[in-house]
DNA sequence: GTCTATAAACAGATAGAC
DNA sequence: GTCTATCTGTTTATAGAC
């Protein structure tokens, strides 16, 4: 469990952050005593301020693993692309990798337990921010976004940085967010105890037929009725 | 402001659920002491204790005032739809009602500031259910979506419960939705101030084209590659 | 019904032993 | 670095005056 390469102080200082991004996300910054972080993580309430200076300094320090964590899982793949959109991508090779980023975002937010408290923390650092918000933003969200943006316009000719393309990628990573945000209600409405492989491909693939339909509407040959 | 026709324990009462329910989505159930509710609405903290039995009984009466709120808005428009789905209604004229119904629900959710309080006390809710989430669940949540399957199923032909059209309807939502947790992102990566009849225009026009396109690619005619 | 005073529990921060 | 004891302020709930 605990990494033998780690000082005793790390050691102490990982737990913390796992159990506060854990428990913050779950219930809440105001709704988690620093001591339960503390039992969570098996130290004691003195280390929180000796290590982070307080309660605060933990929430900054586990947005700070948010953006190691999320840039460790997108990192490698956005990097391949930018190399591949920078040699040129024709619109065939842009709209399958459109898919392969999907069906990651999926697996990841939907589908993988760690995504729950993820989303849930930045979803209230978005209700209400701090200066946490800003590192998550920097970090991950325009990286993310721009990065899409770009296939975007590989894929279909629209420019990367105009005002439809960047709306049209927030909605593509919306539909997927509000699977797990309104999840409670997504599982009682289709009957389901959980979203396992099956009730993943489902999503998947109403997504990604979305994706398709919109990345198809919007080119000339075919556009929807107005 | 107040009004003469309710009794002052009524106005009390309102006084208090619209203060909470403000403050709950804002700083959330943990963040917000019932000093802060009582100053908000006027009133001092023990009619909180009298009137509802305590915090917990306040926001259920939140809860209740939410679906009572929203009923109020989507019900008369959910009610014409039930009578003319149940007369016939031709491919056209659903594809028109599921435009309107996606303009008002991008009016209300993205440009109107007391949908931020709402969407915000939900949002908790679905991440951390009380019996309040029950209420809002049966009295709003699956209302709305049936009724928009079944239009769904008039414009298109795929049957309402089947789980395709249930999943699709849910990033239909989903993609708005975004557009209000995510708003603080939205707004930086956008550059706007706010969002203001423009703002609204420009997401309207481009849920829209989704919607289109979604619902012109899931029919046969024309459908996007694979 | 409204409001105040108070109680009992709990919060986060910190000083000091080890 | 770790842990305990304690300080100070705040929380919700409630008893009782008006």
């Amino acid at each position: 469990m605990a990494d033998p390469h780690l000082s005793p102080a790390d050691q102490t200082r990982m737990a913390l952050v796992i159990a506060a991004l854990r428990l913050f996300g779950s219930k809440g910054f105001d709704g988690t005593s620093t001591r339960e972080i503390a039992a969570a993580a098996g130290a004691n309430v003195g280390s929180i301020s000796y290590h982070f200076g307080g309660k605060d300094g933990l929430r900054m320090a586990a947005a700070d693993h948010i953006v190691a964590t999320l840039q460790g899982i997108a990192g490698p793949a956005l990097g391949n692309l930018e190399a591949a959109i920078d040699a040129g991508l024709d619109a065939e090779a842009a709209r399958r990798q459109l898919h392969v980023l999907l069906d990651r975002m999926v697996g990841f937010i939907v589908a993988r337990p760690e995504a729950g408290e993820i989303v849930q923390f930045v979803l209230r650092e978005l209700n209400q921010p701090t200066p946490a918000l800003d590192r998550i933003y920097e970090g991950v969200f325009v990286p993310v976004h721009r990065q899409i943006c770009k296939l975007w316009e590989a894929a279909h000719g629209e420019p990367a940085e105009s005002v439809r393309p960047r709306l049209t990628v927030f909605t593509l990573i919306g539909q997927v967010v509000y699977f797990r945000i309104g999840r409670q209600a997504g599982l009682r409405r289709m009957g389901w105890s959980g979203i396992g492989p099956d009730e993943a491909a489902s999503i998947i693939d109403v997504t990604r037929f979305n994706l398709d339909a919109i990345l198809e509407g919007r080119k000339d040959g075919c556009s929807p009725g107005r």
